[in-house]
DNA sequence: GTCAAATACATTAGATTCTTATGTAACTTT
DNA sequence: AAAGTTACATAAGAATCTAATGTATTTGAC
């Protein structure tokens, strides 16, 4: 069983990031197929969703590009510029912190009226 | 400070069912306000955002309103249906998973490649 | 050796879901 | 009496995703 798709919505953008400042550099294709090992196939990003990020990440200035030739095929690698690192460390903890609210949230038991 | 509000994404549903849940009757205002006094105003919910989540409730059947008068103003009151309670658990433990899938992607450190 | 599946890039139309702005009206506090 | 709060609501626009589509190469199975 996959999430529904409104979930991923805003933490796609930081799971990219944090993936790019543990693994140097990736390829968009390689991304995707680690975003699914990881999660056990709960979490498939679309390349309509990936392609668009990766190049907004790169006109931010956070990320910069390399191509390499597999044979014939280009491979695009992404990896984080020094902006970029900042960033991702600024991302993670915030989404961190924002985990732990909804946590707080959902836990509620209590009736304050 | 408060979170770039593309987090709250496709967690605005979940959190005003769960508060549904553990209020029994609750009215649009009062849910920013709870909301906002939970979180410690990191999480502000905006009229333009709930009130449009809370009609797509109702449209779906998962929440059934009754209206009663303060003075000459209106307050509707939200509650949920039999529909909404299951809704709701499945909401909230998806979101509760997906919370611990993020978490563990977010604490990758090791190298595969 | 050929055909399907996988690899690898990308774009576009459409849906969803939010923000910001705006509107109305009553009640409360200064 | 004015400003702030309570309380509902809608609408335009932005952001971000899905699903569909396109191109092309490479690999694996039969």
């Amino acid at each position: 069983m996959n999430y529904s798709t409104e979930l991923l919505k805003g933490t796609l953008k930081t799971i990219v990031l944090k993936l790019l400042a543990d693994n140097k550099k990736m390829y968009g294709y390689e991304i995707t197929q680690r975003v699914k090992e990881l999660t056990l196939n709960k979490i498939q990003i679309t390349e309509g969703a990936l392609y668009p990020t990766l190049h907004s990440l790169e006109a931010d200035g956070f990320v910069t590009t390399e191509t390499e030739f597999i044979g014939k095929r280009v491979r695009k690698y992404y990896s984080l510029s020094p902006t970029g690192k900042t960033k991702t460390k600024e991302k993670v903890s915030e989404l961190a912190n924002f985990m732990e609210t909804m946590k707080f949230l959902l836990d509620i038991k209590t009736k304050t009226t």
